[in-house]
DNA sequence: AAATAGTTTGACAGCGTTGTCATTTGTTTG
DNA sequence: CAAACAAATGACAACGCTGTCAAACTATTT
């Protein structure tokens, strides 16, 4: 019924082994003896047996996905961009959400890495930025790009830097050119490297402009709605109350945004409220959110390519680790527009 | 390095068959045997290779879920419903999105199912409810559970059943207890089952408490935010405008919220508004919508259980197929309150 | 034309399981 | 207590592919 490659060889009147040296790619096929091969193959629809492949070869053709973050459009937007490049690579993708808080967290990797027989991993914050996972990693010798805030730099692992920093000062930058000299900032998770990187970009603007940042200014929190109505109630209490926020992410800013209506403050007028990422509930809060924009999911298939790179890669010591950059960009809309 | 099921065998002093027969679950082995057998697992912390089981046994331990719905929310609770039972069972889950209109479709499907060699699928709408691919995948055998939009009745494959005629009926009787009886439909896409069910209830409903039904109170839409915005606009044109709306889902209902706030209409004050599906934004509006919650992630591992259990089930024609329901139960939140 | 080196191909033994069927062990019965 | 049967276990050949290494070609040199 499906055809096995022992059907291909003998209508393509070659060895098993030649079809699949022309099946993987291997060097050292005559190219007459190829296109024999690959005429069978079309003629046959024949699909190679992944177990039977990945158990001679003892390899694996499946990449996973492990991740701990509670924005679910970011995460579909990571699986998808991913998928697109593992559809490219012929590989599967094998999703794998963990808590990163768990005290568990790294028996439970290892165990899903024993089980699983991932060839590769992708990571995205805060786990990828967690030296004690991405160390355990290493260990283990399984190959993983990672994700993460920051600047291009080389590291001895590859890859992907979304330049928060820049980003951020672009719109604290933005807010401070709509007269804006008060501004707050509202955290994220601290574990996130982009909290750090966003308040830096926060402050190099307002240095830049030569004002004055304040501490009661820059409020602790965490990346959801809810924070952001707690700091938002928090906020309208300063006496020399700030007259922008800057929050660490949509979610955030939404949460303000519903703070500032409980207390009566009209955005923009009273208050102008800027995001980050970009999420599509940042088009759908009334008024819309000026924010961030970073490419999820061209961000997610970069990384799976670096991935699949790195996977082909003979495991030296030295070599040149390859890296990418993004930096989101600014998009303004109502929330803080004059 | 890693223990083989011949070490295990070795060191239980059994045959590899034996070990085989232990580990799945299979009968006939006597106590004693079995004990022997789960202490030299646990001391070797012995994993079945998948490769080699699946290519010896012909079988996969793969499930797939197939989809195409723009609600990162939705899909995120499937998968991680679906991965939950899937854990629970030694499978592993493949995430494969389509593009339920392209005219592809089909032939995209059998791609997949040829190449990924999955033992069975879930289906959610609108796919579950096309009949295109239901036909299709019983032709080529392949193993289905689907949810989809109805009551608990008998069909020839395993469903789960979201009785969502009901919810709407609770909600529309809610808004008419609020003093409402002129209330608008916002639908959704045809192609879901959903839209005609919660028509159904909410015509139900009107009837059950003698209040006409008018067809110009019916919108035609899409289960997006714009649909709800330009049904929202529509609607403040009609004389004799409806007080209330029951919006197809809590995205129509916040584009709803949107236009209305453009209109500078009150919420719930001049218009009532009533979403569907407690999508997590459905709290985070202003104020925040009044919808009906279905349990995305235990209908998932529900629909993974029943899917599990047809796997497991002989390939007869005969047979009792396992069904379940769920009602999606009304949430009462600002968005409807006098 | 023979010798040499390089290139292309094939034979065959695994990879770690499960399925089949034969063998052993235990239990019941006349 | 042996015969007859059932229950538990094991031996061994697949499963479809890749890795290794030897064989068969081809091209180049002498």
């Amino acid at each position: 019924m499906k055809a096995t490659i022992n059907d291909v060889a003998k209508l393509a009147g070659v060895s098993i082994k030649t079809v699949s040296r022309v099946i993987n790619n291997e060097p050292g096929v005559r190219q007459n003896t190829i296109d024999k091969v690959t005429a069978a193959v079309t003629e046959l629809n024949y699909q190679p047996n992944q177990s039977a492949r990945s158990l001679a070869g003892n390899k694996s053709y499946v990449v996973g996905f492990v991740y701990d973050n509670p924005n679910a459009y970011y995460i579909i937007d990571m699986q998808h961009g991913i998928l697109d490049a593992c559809k490219k690579h012929h590989f599967e993708l094998l999703i794998h959400p963990v808590d990163s808080k768990s005290d568990n967290l790294l028996n439970e990797l290892k165990d899903m890495l024993r089980q699983s027989r991932v060839s590769g991993l992708v990571l995205t914050p805060p786990l990828s930025e967690m030296t004690e996972v991405t160390d355990m990693l290493t260990e283990t010798g399984v190959k993983f790009v990672r994700v993460i805030s920051g600047k291009n730099q080389t590291l001895s692992t590859p890859c992907v830097f979304i330049d928060d920093r820049t980003a951020a000062f672009n719109i604290t930058k933005h807010l401070i050119e709509q007269g804006h000299n008060k501004i707050a900032f509202f955290s994220g998770e601290e574990v996130h490297h982009s909290t750090g990187e966003r308040l830096a970009g926060y402050l190099d603007a307002l240095k830049a402009h030569n004002l004055d940042s304040r501490d009661e200014w820059i409020f602790a929190g965490e990346y959801s709605f809810e924070s952001g109505v707690e700091n938002g109630k928090k906020l309208v209490e300063l006496t020399d109350r700030p007259t922008a926020v800057f929050a660490c992410n949509d979610e955030i800013a939404a949460g303000t945004l519903f703070a500032a209506r409980l207390q009566g403050l009209d955005v923009p007028a009273d208050l102008a409220i800027a995001g980050f990422e970009d999420n599509p509930f940042s088009r759908q809060t009334w008024p819309k959110l000026t924010t961030a924009a970073q490419p999820t999911k061209t961000i997610a298939s970069q990384a799976a390519e670096l991935l699949f790179k790195h996977l082909r890669l003979p495991a030296k010591k030295e070599q040149v680790i390859e890296n990418c950059m993004f930096e989101p960009e600014l998009v303004v809309r109502e929330s803080t527009k004059p």
